[in-house]
DNA sequence: AATGAATGAGGATTCATTCAT
DNA sequence: CATGAATGAATCCTCATTCAT
């Protein structure tokens, strides 16, 4: 009986036509960058009218804005929940670093490529969401890598620099792949660096 | 008394004009993004008329190709000596973190921001020439890693993929660093990132 | 009840403005010459913004092609059926240049004044239209001549010489009329000129 | 010992120089029309410094006048005499047609081609000259052939448009040409049409 | 006299956004 | 709700002209 139980037809359609044009603004900007996009084509991708793009959405800005909010969070909901869940420490490495590079070779062009063609405000305000993100990451593995360190299982002095350094090899790995140099399975070399990793983070 | 002593005036004006120009676009470029950066704007940071940056390059686009050709050098020179150099490899490995830490906060904005909001067409051009620099870094680092085995000194078995680690680890602690994600001095960073990978990477 | 019957309100807009631009731009073209025309002068003339004009034409030269075109099958439409038509020669002669003439007085200066201040490329395809039209106008005469020869009607020797003959007095005469070097009523000039001339090829 | 008789080492140089630059210009007129030229092009072709360009000619338009005004002498000089000089009539008609189908097949594109690319003014002043010389050609054949008329030898009634045809005539013809619509020995086609024409014209 | 670096007005074209239907 | 014609600000680039050397 609740209202979220019986979504009006209008509803319907509105959902329909804010995904038909936010999936067509994501490949879009993946492709052809973000002043590579027009609205105009952005309309013809989805199949609506250009003033129908407006109906849903302010602004060129604004469809960005969005395609960015689902990204981060994205992101955030395939990656934090391995750090903190349960598992061996060698073993959420291994899917951490899986899980960051399934979701970047997934978004491929956009996220890495678009991301800073954005106005200095707008983008300010993107890297700070995409910061919340890698933030998480790290405080999540500062957590799981303090506590281990009290169970004598890892040996590192400075938890937080061995946090950022999982984070940032995550990305670093990523980002060799979306720009195709460095190819591969993504299993192989998760295993690889997780283990190589580990051994350098693990007590003795 | 040769020609080489005795510069033209020319030159130096078109070596001055050049340098002039070219420092203001990649200011601006790292400021406002590609498609935020002006020639009109570009000009007017340079201190000079609009007419006049095109006497000095043929476009917008020619001056993007020149700012990157003069730093994707610049980060090739800054890293790949100190890998093919001489020196332990862990101290090789700081100092390597060192460079590429070094080069991008110096680079600030520009090199990670704009790069991705060329044409697809210069796009390409852009990521090969990058690639050829990370490509030589993973190749010196593989060869130094390769040979290092032969005395027993790292353990990898996948020699290639530990390369591959050093290399996107640097970048990605770069990035983070250039995205204000991280903070703190560049060498201790470093020191604390090298002996940690030092110690994945040993024999033993 | 054909769809032929009914143009969509959408093809009526587009034919309208689509003849507002390509009138205003004959006679800017005509008043000021191929680079004296802007298409912001286009536009206002037209009275629409300068974006509109984008809307229907491709771009000058493309509105330049398409005023060409028009008069060149105009000019066409307005010569060669006289000359293959029936009646008498003489008759034909002075209708011939009459239909010239008018077609020129008309175009003012447009058609001869603009004609050569086209791109190198695009004066070729102008003039390799133009030419198909006198081609077609000497062709015409040609044959006429021809058959004239074997009823004994003109005396020619060179049939195709006095073909060249006809249009190029038609042409050199309009061209005077263009210029404001020679005055007067058409139907006169054509009369006398034509009198004169079918005195020259007249057989005896 | 005029001073006609001992020019100044500066007048030669600045002879030298005008006549240096009219030429080049002349050429790149007639090669990419009038907006095609520029003064850089012309410059560069006339082997000086642009700025050199502006210490002979204070424009780039006072430079086109002074082409046309060469030009329109020439022609002039090319034609009259011939028409005011001794002969017979048919004769001359003749030589009238072969010089100024020479003289327009000599500049080739440039006179009919740039001649109506100027400015509104300058297109006037320009025709204006030429105006001058079609109407010294046409008024020179009005009194050849009212003197001729006087000796019973032409039978025209309107000697002004017989000698309106005489001339356009001439430069119709000489327009195919240019055009690439008719080639073929200047000669052949002046005799053949000077022929008929002459017996349009003559008496009986 | 000669140079050519510097200028900046001017013009073609694009595209985000609006609004009447 | 949907449309797409219309708008005009914004941007890149050209080139005639000037002027310090």
């Amino acid at each position: 009986m609740s209202s979220t139980q019986k979504p009006s037809k209008t509803d319907v359609i509105t959902d329909f036509r804010r995904t038909q044009i936010l999936d067509a603004s994501r490949a879009s900007f993946a492709k052809n960058g973000l002043s590579g996009t027009t609205v105009d084509g952005i309309a013809r991708s989805a199949g609506v009218a250009k003033g129908t793009v407006y109906l849903y959405y302010k602004s060129k800005e604004d469809i960005l804005k969005q395609v960015l909010d689902e990204d981060v969070a994205q992101l955030h909901g395939l990656t934090v929940p391995i750090i903190t869940g349960q598992g061996a420490i060698e073993d959420k490495l291994r899917r951490f670093l899986i899980g960051v590079l399934t979701f970047f070779d997934e978004k491929r062009d956009f996220f890495e490529h678009c991301h800073f063609e954005m106005a200095p405000e707008l983008r300010k305000k993107a890297e700070q969401k995409l910061g919340v993100v890698f933030t998480a990451q790290v405080e999540a593995w500062r957590i799981v890598l303090t506590e281990a360190r009290q169970h004598k299982q890892v040996a590192g002095i400075d938890i937080a620099t061995s946090a950022l350094m999982i984070v940032a090899l995550a990305n670093g790995l990523a980002k060799q792949r979306l720009r195709g140099w460095a190819s591969g399975p993504i299993d192989a070399i998760a295993s690889e660096a997780s283990a190589t990793l580990w051994k350098g983070l693990a007590a003795r």
